[in-house]
DNA sequence: TATGAATGAGGTTTCATTCAT
DNA sequence: AATGAATGAAACCTCATTCAT
């Protein structure tokens, strides 16, 4: 019996147990030195400084448990990113908010960028995972905003939506990864420009102006 | 250009044990069928009809075998992309053909896309693996073609080679990996056609032609 | 004849806490649905909707629950065949009904046969509970019956009461089992017709008469 | 991965590993000491003076490796009784050799009398195990012999064989049972008389004579 | 070159049980 | 009377690895 399936932060949550909490943080302090498939329920109950039979009441095994921790992150984020979009106009800008506040994220909280753009794609059950649910909230309010964008005419329309949305994030994603692997800073400010500078303006130099 | 980074080791490969590549052609045939995380010493050994200590005595453990297999197929691929290459002139073209040539792979090998796009970039080791080396290479010749194409007034020069380059593998295996994870086709021909449109022309429609 | 061996137990059972009856219920429901060794504190808290410390406050453990429930149940229709054999004469159409009696309760009640015909005899303790008790009342019953039988000269003054009497439930009970385990239905009249023939009359036919 | 199943005692088998065997006996010295259900792997690594890994390898299980022992029981003795019915001819007689036959070996083997008629019944998987399939060539095997008696008219025509032949069982496993749980010697011959007095001859005294 | 046999070691999982409130 | 939180302990199971042949 696990407890407490998504408990959706209850409103009185009575200060939800110390020992659960004491595991996540557990977790979320390992995967800074480790990656998350060489973490065992050992280590976190050590770390945790509880039994193991904690995390199998809370969480079932630590498969869930980082699922949790990665949605509660996402979740933030996804937040803070659709209040982020308030006001902004165009779609290209949108857009360009939307990159530069992924970077931002990945910046700034490199290991959870591991664990995201690396580790839990290969885990079983990610792809039924709360967190991959937010994924795809993600994917489709950028490709509805590129939709929007053909409409309106900020687009050309013979681009395919769901073909750009994968290349803005695999763009971003690509920029990332070997800065997050191998320990190197991500600077969004500028990479934000470069990317959208390939992504939006035409290649070719000698045009009689670029496209904004 | 490049050259061929890695030799062709053996020097008496014709020779190869048999149990050898017995050993080699069971883990090809298990990959198809599950991730290699979850194949142990016993179903590679199982399946090649061989002693589970003849793999560590060739390979020391599975995943120096998985790096061998892939390094053999990924050198391959690179040696038929450098040939592609030849007699095509401006830098873009250059890039479309790599573009075309990955996706193309991606689509007619997917147990290796998901090996390579997902699994491997996970395991101890990979980035020292003779693998890595030769994507590094792949993805330095790409970078050359687009400094090239700099040079040459094709590409305009407030692009970072660097980011761009990025970019480009981004496009590709964002536009893949879904597909590959979850079993649709890839249609090779299209994707180029669509990514590149994305990357190389301008976004905003109304412009007097495309930039080619 | 023999007097009720156990007592009504509880003098204020009256007041009965709820906790411990919704326990009771708790594991009467999860018998339907799964063998008793499969049954763990656990699943009976959860389903009582109640804490697990509860079933150790009033039972000590799950055995001795499942004592408690089937000694409730095998003392209500041990009462039930004490008033039912009243007013019928004859040793062998007792007998004949205490059979159908028996045949009766596994047919309509499979969950309980199982666990008295299957399980309940695995159980530490069992041999010293309550059920076996009052079965062992039961038994004695059923041999002083064959032998008030034999010194009324109904039944053969060379057979064994005691075997003839193990033999009774022996047949009962393996008529029963196969029936209990693989779910098919039990016809007690026809089952006890059957029985009774094999058992009372002589097998050999062309015998001037059946021997009553 | 395991070992071996079923191996039939390959006419060669190379004297079968000695581990393998080592297992085999351990186990069966620890069931003369305890139910099989409170025996953990543990157990019979230890009195087997063995690695646990290799009870995995060969048996999957200690459930597997009490199938493969109670085969072995199970089919030496049924054999022997097969041939042990050669040359008798009448129905009842042969009838009569098996009930000898069985509480024969539960009185020698009280051992596997206890796993036999007690515990292994309530193992997952037995029904679908060899030792079941040998058991119900037993009772087909009975139940044919009962129809030939029918059809010869050595039994009367009214009875069900099916359920004759459960009756039968069925005494016998009642009048062993008791006895093998509380330790107490079971005397085939007479059990063999008194049993088959009740079940072939007519229940009534003073009949002319019995029916054979 | 290749195998069968065996092992050490540790991860995973499940439970019954206790205790403060 | 009842609960939530937590634990200790052990069973179960799996693997990589070794070694004599």
């Amino acid at each position: 019996m696990i407890a407490n399936p998504i408990p959706e932060n209850s409103p009185h949550s009575r200060s939800a147990p110390a020992g659960r909490q004491k595991i996540i943080d557990a977790l979320k302090s390992l995967l800074a030195e480790k990656e998350f498939a060489a973490i065992t329920w050992t280590d976190i109950a050590t770390r945790a400084g509880v039994n193991e039979g904690l995390i199998h009441k809370y969480f079932g095994n630590p498969r869930n448990l980082l699922f949790q921790v990665l949605k509660d992150f996402v979740q933030y984020y996804w937040e803070r990113i659709r209040l982020d979009l308030g006001g902004i106009d165009g779609a290209l800008d949108k857009l360009r908010k939307i990159v530069w506040n992924l970077l931002t994220i990945y910046s700034s909280e490199p290991v959870f960028g591991r664990i995201l753009l690396l580790e839990v794609r290969n885990l079983p059950g990610y792809f039924e995972s709360d967190t991959y649910t937010i994924h795809r909230y993600w994917a489709r309010l950028t490709k509805t905003i590129i939709e929007e964008g053909i409409a309106r005419g900020e687009i050309r329309a013979d681009v395919s939506a769901f073909d750009m949305m994968n290349v803005i994030y695999g763009a971003i994603e690509h920029c990332c990864l070997p800065a997050i692997l191998f320990g190197r800073p991500i600077d969004p400010d500028r990479l934000t420009v470069s990317i959208c500078r390939i992504l939006f303006e035409p290649i070719a130099p000698h045009t009689d102006g670029p496209s904004r």
